[in-house]
DNA sequence: GTTAGCACTCGGTGTAAGAGAGTGCTAACA
DNA sequence: TGTTAGCACTCTCTTACACCGAGTGCTAAC
């Protein structure tokens, strides 16, 4: 059976119905909406034909249709018509640049969340591919060592090292220098084994502590640390009775606490998405197991040079494709403006 | 009407019952269950009387009696039974201070959720009467400057400061100096305007910028910023039917996304606690409209010298306090003698 | 190919009946 | 006077049943 243009239309149409009211969706109901001036008997035959496809479901006999993960994909992948969309009071909160990474993750899917209506989560940018801008050891205890790290977009991450023996002042300023004179505006990937033995050898005499010293600073820097993940919104799930039901919410609400999953789910979607950078995962389609019943937007943003994260929105399965991805879209735009003037 | 030991008993028992199986109890049940070989029909005159004194209520004509706040209230002040309560995986955890306070939160209120099916939060311990061990100034950019300030504790924050002219670098230095041999060693709130107007005095030349910054870092250091609380276990309430119906669940879900309110309650119990450091809050007893069917236990806890922080448990009215007490008990007495090698 | 008509299916709602749990009250008992 | 047995009563919860409405699939006519 071929799928011509006048299904497609009427797809669209159960679909769209669907999205706005939630309710399975009747032939007679389509006969009335488009402009296609056909009977429901009509509309009855060739939703036949669309559920014999696959497009389309019941969800029992006597009710009307309502679209199936393909039937989504489909619409997704052809039919959607993105609104490029105004995000209320977006602009004015990233119109200035957030001192803090943290400050303007958390701001973007807080604001998300109020837009859209929906979950959202965003990991924060990679430091991989990103430059180091300084490096900072001081002494807070006898034998403990602050080291800060700070790379380009201004992620600052601190790392308490515990030292063997105590280290004096001067070797502490030395250090710093050394440190900064070697590493900075490297990238987590051009730090390799070799410049850190390398450094090492400079360090000399001390070469015990320091070496130590330098090891816990290229772990810090080189390592993805626990994945931060922001999330803002977990509890607009409850606005859509699908997925309200205990069981379900509580296994939503417990994987956006975790975070963890969604830390793959993000990451995984990094790699996989389109040029765009834009991916949508349908039901079934997402890699974990308590959104089954949602849909998941993902997004990624990039920040100046290379340094890449994901925004993810998740919704229903009927949740409004158009403008989740309209708005993700406009973000991206926004972010990439702000960043780009480097 | 007098409440004389028998009726305790009684009560203690329909308390006692209720809490295990959280349905309405009946006569016929105390009537079994006590050691005190009375008949359900006494036992029945003897809750009459219970209910008109205002510890038990009827959720309906036909139905079993439930403990009134009022009647929990009074098992909490005079009949609980603390249990000392070992907490499974606490020990190990713990034995070893973590290096940044965030983790060491964040590990808290993780295994208190576990341990106690109930949902949970810490607020971090507050830097007021806390003492610094170390400012350090570093620039990272033309204009901006990143100052990180250590308190006792290893409570890291670190603050970005966009000034408007460059500082080179021996001002910069000076200036740590200047900083930490004045500051060092004091609390947040001997820190006045006095001193630091007499700091930008002493700072002389550059006193514009430098004044600046130093308004910056007594700013970051005063401020209780926005109070960080960690939590854990909110999908906790799912286990207990009486939270778990959609509006309850979605409101108290938002409450500790959103974190303010939680900040305030937490804050206010501090004050509040009487000598142990434990409160508990039941029902109305909230000051959280969203938790008004829950209860609340708090427990200030202290690491060393005036670092004081309030944890709290969410659940049921029907919680087990005996055990959160307990454990919450525990917990104040493991911390305690963690940090009080100091 | 399209449409009108019709029998059929099935979920949702409302009503009634019955079971079960628990109470309050009365009267008898120690 | 306090305790207990007995009983009628109340109220929730479950089950069964009927009914309504929405929607379908099919057939026959256009």
């Amino acid at each position: 059976m071929e799928l011509d243009e006048r299904k497609k239309k009427i797809l669209q149409a159960v679909i769209r119905n669907y999205l706005e009211t939630g309710e399975p969706v009747g032939s007679r109901t389509i006969s009335k909406y488009t402009d296609l001036n056909l009977s429901s008997a009509t509309i009855r035959n060739e939703m036949a034909d669309l559920e014999e496809m696959g497009y389309i479901v019941q969800p029992h006999t006597s009710a009307g249709r309502i679209p199936s993960d393909k039937g989504y994909r489909l619409y997704v992948d052809t039919m959607m018509e993105e609104k490029e969309r105004e995000v209320v009071e977006m602009k004015e909160m990233l119109v200035e640049r957030q001192d803090k990474m943290e400050t303007l993750l958390k701001q973007i899917v807080k604001v998300l969340a109020r837009n859209t209506q929906y979950a959202t989560m965003i990991s924060a940018p990679q430091s991989k591919g990103n430059k180091l801008k300084l490096i900072q050891l001081s002494r807070v205890d006898e034998n403990q060592i602050l080291a800060v790290i700070v790379t380009e977009g201004n992620v600052i991450r601190n790392n308490i090292l515990t030292v063997n023996e105590g280290l004096d002042d001067e070797t502490l300023l030395k250090l710093n220098i050394l440190l900064n004179t070697h590493l900075n505006g490297l990238s987590a990937d051009e730090i390799n084994l070799g410049m850190i033995s390398a450094l090492k050898q400079q360090a000399g005499i001390h070469s015990d502590i320091v070496g130590e010293v330098i090891d816990s600073v290229a772990k810090g820097i080189t390592a993805q640390e626990d994945l931060e993940i922001y999330t803002s919104g977990t509890n607009n799930i409850f606005r859509y009775p699908e997925l309200a039901d205990q069981h379900k919410a509580s296994e939503l609400i417990n994987t956006f606490e975790e975070k963890q999953l969604l830390g793959e789910l993000l990451q995984e979607s990094r790699s996989e998405g389109d040029n765009t950078g834009i991916q949508v995962y349908i039901g079934e389609e997402t890699p974990v197991q308590s959104m089954r019943d949602c849909s998941v937007v993902t997004a990624t943003y990039e920040l100046g040079d290379g340094m890449k994260g994901t925004i993810g929105i998740v919704g229903p399965k009927r949740m409004d494709y158009d403008k989740v991805v309209g708005t993700l879209r406009t973000i991206q735009t926004q972010l990439d403006e702000l960043y780009r003037k480097d």
